[in-house]
DNA sequence: TGAATAGTGTCTGTAAGACAGTATGCA
DNA sequence: TGCATACTGTCTTACAGACACTATTCA
C-alpha cells in the first residue's frame, strides 16, 4: 500500500483520481466585456510560467458541459453561465500535455510521483466557449485550481495574447471563428452586457467579435429594427460626453431571435 | 477462464472489447443527394425492428472523427468523406441504450452474456454530420455492422422519418439546425453534388436544408455572383425539358468562400 | 406543336453604407 | 463655450423578392 500524499499537488491529484473520469477534460474559452472591450480569461501555470486556458477534469457524476460550468464557478464564483461546446479533441496520440506533467513533477514530492501515472494516458477533451456577465465582481483568487495550479490569472485583450501552452492558441482561434459563424444565434447581448446597457456598448461587442469597425448610425438602425431592445427613459450619466440612452432586452423577442437568427451586419 | 464466444454477435462484441475504447461512440447523421432530394442514411437494428442512426465505437488507435469516417467507409465503401462534429453527449446517466442491450441479449448465446458487461457503462458520444458524394454507387450490404447488427438500411427523405430509437430524432434535429446555421461555411456544393451539376440541383440542396422554396432567378443571380461556379459549354441532356447548363466548381474561389462564408439567401 | 423547365431581364421595396447635421452632457 | 460623443436624417447603392418574357429540349 502506498503512502498517502501530503503535498498540495499530491492531495489534489489523488482527489482527482478518485472523483474524475480518467483522460477526459474540458478547456474553457471564457469571454467577458471589461472596460468597453472583449477579454479572454487566461491562467499562468505554476512552475512553468506559461499561460493557458483554464482546464478541468470531468467528474464521475457530471457531463462535459457541467464540468465547464463548474470550472467557471471555481474560477469566478458564479453559479450559472452560458457555455457552448465548439470542438472535441480526441486524437489517440493526445495525452496529458508535457507542461502539465512537468508542472506536477516539480510540485510533487519524490515519493508521490506514482500519482502521475493516472494522468499519463490518452486524453479526450472538449472545447467550450463561455460568457461571463459583467455583474460578476472579479475572478476568485482562492479556489482549488488557483491555489494548486496557477500562479496568476488575468483578463487579456484578444488581440494581444501571450504565447500559450500546447495548442491553446489554435483552440482559441477555433472558438472565435465559431463565435463569428454562429454570432446571429448566440446570446451575446444578454450574456455579455449588464442588464442596462447602451447601443454603443453592444456595438463594441460586435466589433470585437467580428474584428471590424461598423458604422454607428447603421448599427443602431439595424439593432432597433430587430425589436428586442427597449429604450429606458434614463441615460448613462457621468461619461464626459453626451449621455447615451440605456436599453434593456425584451426577453421574449430575444428568445425568438436566437431561434431564428439575427442576421449579420 | 471464460469460454471463447462463437456466435456472430459474441465474436463481434469480444472483438470490440479488445480493440475499442470502452464507453465511447460516434453517431453519424449522413446526408446524400439522391433523386433531386436530400436523404438521410438510417439503419434498422436486428431483433428490435427499430430504425436508428449508424453508430460505432471508437478504436484505441483512432479519434472520434476518424471513427466517423471509418463508419462511413464500412457502410458506403468509400475512403474519404466530409465529416464535422456538431455535439457531444456526455450526461453521466447516459449508458448503452436499452435497445442495444436488448438486441445483444437476443443475439448472444446464454453463456456469452458476460460479454454484455463491457457495454454496460457510462457512454460518451459525439454526433457527426457527414456528406456522401453522389458518385458513390450504393450502400454496401456486406460490412461488419450490416451483417451483425442491421437487418435493413435505407436512404430516407428528411421530412418523412420513421420513429427512431433513443434520442436519435433529437440528434438529427440538432444536426440539421447546425447545418442551417453554418450553411454559409460548409461545402455542400462540393460534397453533395457530382463534379458537373446544374444550378437547379444546387438550388434543391439549399431548399432541402433551409426547408423553404427559393426563387429560381434570384438564386441563380446570387450564386453566379459569388464567382465560384464555372459554366461549361455542355448541357445536361435527356431530361424531357429544356437542357440546363452544367457547372463545375472553381476550387480556389470555393475554398476562399468557405473561409469567409457565403452569406445566406 | 405542346408541355415543362431553363435562362434572362426588369421593376420594386428594403436594407446597407456613407456621411452630414443637430443634440447634449461635461470640462 | 468648446469638445466629444449621441442621435437623427438623407442620399446612394446594392441586393432580395416578385414576376414576366423568351429559349430550348423532349414527348
Amino acid at each position: 500500500m502506498k503512502k498517502a500524499p501530503y503535498s498540495l499537488a499530491g492531495k489534489r491529484l489523488a482527489h482527482l483520481a478518485s472523483t474524475c473520469l480518467q483522460g477526459h477534460s474540458v478547456e474553457n474559452v471564457t469571454l467577458r466585456f471589461i472596460n468597453d472591450e472583449l477579454k479572454l480569461f487566461l491562467c499562468r501555470y505554476k512552475n512553468s510560467g506559461k499561460w493557458g486556458l483554464p482546464v478541468s477534469m470531468i467528474r464521475m457524476d457530471e457531463s462535459f458541459g457541467q464540468a465547464a460550468i463548474r470550472l467557471i464557478k471555481e474560477s469566478h464564483g458564479i453559479e450559472q453561465a452560458f457555455v457552448k461546446p465548439f470542438a472535441v479533441y480526441s486524437n489517440p496520440e493526445r495525452g496529458s500535455p508535457d507542461w502539465v506533467i512537468k508542472m506536477y513533477e516539480k510540485l510533487l514530492e519524490p515519493d508521490e510521483l506514482y500519482l502521475l501515472d493516472w494522468i499519463k494516458c490518452r486524453f479526450i477533451s472538449a472545447g467550450y466557449l463561455s460568457f461571463i456577465q459583467p455583474k460578476v465582481t472579479a475572478p476568485q483568487k482562492n479556489t482549488h485550481q488557483i491555489g494548486y495550479l496557477f500562479e496568476q490569472i488575468d483578463w487579456v485583450s484578444l488581440d494581444s495574447l501571450p504565447t500559450l501552452v500546447a495548442n491553446h492558441q489554435e483552440i482559441i482561434d477555433r472558438a472565435m471563428r465559431q463565435l463569428r459563424i454562429e454570432l446571429s444565434y448566440l446570446p451575446v447581448a444578454k450574456e455579455l452586457l449588464p442588464n442596462e446597457f447602451t447601443i454603443s456598448e453592444l456595438q463594441k461587442i460586435y466589433e470585437s467579435i467580428l474584428r471590424k469597425k461598423v458604422d454607428r448610425a447603421n448599427f443602431q438602425r439595424k439593432m432597433l429594427k430587430l425589436g428586442y431592445l427597449i429604450r429606458l427613459d434614463r441615460k448613462r450619466m457621468g461619461v464626459a460626453n453626451r449621455a447615451p440612452y440605456l436599453y434593456i432586452i425584451d426577453h421574449a423577442a430575444y428568445e425568438q431571435l436566437m431561434k431564428d437568427g439575427i442576421g449579420y451586419l
